[in-house]
DNA sequence: GTTACTGTACTAAGCACTTAGTACAGCGAT
DNA sequence: ATCGCTGTACTAAGTGCTTAGTACAGTAAC
């Protein structure tokens, strides 16, 4: 079991997030092939049609390509990769500001929380006991 | 009907977000009688019901005080209304963070996303037309 | 061919959220 | 007392998410 999930959200929805961030950060690579959905579902310790509601997700934005009989592939549209990763940052960024908007905070005060917070909790890495080490590669983010 | 939900989260955990922002920003303010379960399901366009739970949350957080027969009022309790602002802003600010770190972005690019976010989406105020203004009160956030 | 894997597609059950509807007790104004 | 409001508490129905379980077609290794 990889981490365990929020009782608010659809599960799928969860895992499908997490498999995005795995996608564009390159701990899966271009071309690789995903584990099965099964296996994948063994990992998460859910259902493997829960499994695979996420993986229709990351197919319909190309992210993820079924073969069919073999296996799931990621994709190696690095112009996608790319795009997909910035307009997650964008994404996160713009709900943050609405949030602090909607508390009555203005620019600096969001700035002043972000130095905060981004020194405090400064836990360099989450990696799971039994899991190796993948490459990773920085990417140097946009 | 006073916006719409998401259909990912409880609409009874929106709420209470929605109320606990207008209570911390003083949109309502402290010690104002609150509408009614009824009027405020009306407002929302939700069932009484569901509004209710998301009144017992707040109940449950101090912020807001039933009066079994007379109403339900704001607190007057200022150190709760100021403590409880700043963590949401903490947490939202937490939550952004940890989402970005997961993307592999570090502080640096985190706060140029932020400058570029609270640049470009400037919408000062997102008033319902039906609705006169209220005193809102800038409180100069912490 | 046989075996073991793959993606995919169903069913039935359990659970939480939402809704409509109803009901009761207490307060205040008439 | 009566009327109209308040918070509160329940039921029954519908819907969506999750799960276990089963099944089928295609590929690869043997």
């Amino acid at each position: 079991m990889t981490g365990s999930f929020d009782a608010d959200r659809p599960i799928y929805q969860q895992l499908a997030h997490r498999f995005r961030e795995r996608i564009v950060t390159g701990y899966w690579q271009p071309g690789e092939r995903m584990a099965s959905v099964r296996d994948l579902a063994l990992e998460y310790g859910v259902n493997p049609n829960t499994v695979q509601r996420a993986l229709a997700e990351l197919e319909r934005e190309g992210l993820a390509i079924p073969e069919r009989t073999s296996g799931r592939f990621i994709t190696e549209d690095e112009v996608l990769l790319r795009s997909t990763k910035r307009q997650l940052a964008v994404e996160a960024t713009e709900e943050w500001a609405k949030r602090l908007r909607a508390l009555g905070l203005n620019r600096a005060e969001g700035a002043q929380l972000a130095a905060v917070v981004w020194t405090d909790n400064h836990e360099p890495n989450g990696h799971e006991p039994g899991k190796p080490d993948k490459p990773d590669k920085p990417d140097k983010g946009e």
